[in-house]
DNA sequence: CAAAAATTTCAATTATTATTGAAATATTTG
DNA sequence: CAAATATTTCAATAATAATTGAAATTTTTG
């Protein structure tokens, strides 16, 4: 890290923290969080290396993590033909579709459970029922969202 | 654990393992699991302790995070003094709240780093200004969505 | 196509977090 | 209120995960 640490060094370190509080490995918050503020809006694995101050394989390893969740593509830039990365558009709304999925993984830990649940009273298997129709009622809204969204743009 | 391990053992450990797939730690996991399908559906924490095979100091660890998050209440048993716990009932639609709040944690960031991008291009401050609108769409739904559940049951 | 540059892999290290279990504290009961 | 029982705390340990950096691989360029 040659350059001076501004601002945005300090916001990209925040998003860092952010993700490492839900669990996530801070240095892919901390290139979201870079991302968000860079200038220009798209950077060479060497510029996010060197800006945040972590070795070429944390980026590697972070790339690869950031582009399986969608959050980042690769950018072509005129003139260069190393790879650039920049944030996906869009990405945020996806998040919404994941909470959908999660709730469909839900839904069928529920019916397993009341399955072992059989041949159990009805009050040892109300908690299980009351699981499934929540998380089949989430599941239906989670999923509306994204279109929602995509309706209330195309206005 | 002195009992014999039953399908109900092993769903309780496969939440555990769903929970730690999701950074979270496995006992409080299992926990929750094993309330989702054990008989009586409260327990004591020795009972706890005992069925999944953990210390005492695990599940008072644990007790204290899900009641942090609301997941689990202490259950009056007439007859016994101890401290029982359960699943608190219409805790899975919790997370829809949930996602509401750290939506508007992304907005509060977002709208920081617009702050820090003041003098920036438009180009630059494009992607900040996508990812607030999208998290201001998306605390609203969530938002909605507890509403929406107690609208419908009312029916 | 060979040299240079960029990128990825992965074993070793460092850092973090979960879990235990014994001691301390709090609660219950005769 | 004292003994018995239950619960919590927390330092030590065990388990897990993040990060580095050097070597291997891939890609680019003259």
């Amino acid at each position: 890290m040659s350059g001076e640490r501004t601002g945005r060094h300090e916001y990209a370190d925040e998003i860092g923290l952010y993700f490492e509080g839900y669990g996530l490995p801070r240095i892919p918050g901390r290139i979201l969080g870079w991302l968000l503020v860079c200038e220009p809006p798209h950077q060479t694995a060497e510029e996010l290396a060197e800006e945040l101050d972590i070795s070429r394989g944390s980026v590697s390893m972070a790339m690869k993590m950031l582009s399986a969740n969608k959050a980042v593509v690769r950018h072509a830039v005129p003139g260069s033909r190393r790879t650039h990365w920049r944030l996906r558009p869009g990405f945020w709304l996806d998040e919404a579709a994941e909470k959908a999925r999660q709730a469909r993984e839900w839904i069928k830990q529920t019916e397993r459970g009341l399955e072992l649940l059989a041949d159990a009273p009805p009050e040892s298997r109300r908690r299980l029922e009351e699981a499934n129709e929540m998380y089949t009622f989430l599941a239906e809204q989670y999923g509306r969202i994204e279109t929602l969204w995509h309706e209330q743009r195309k206005q």
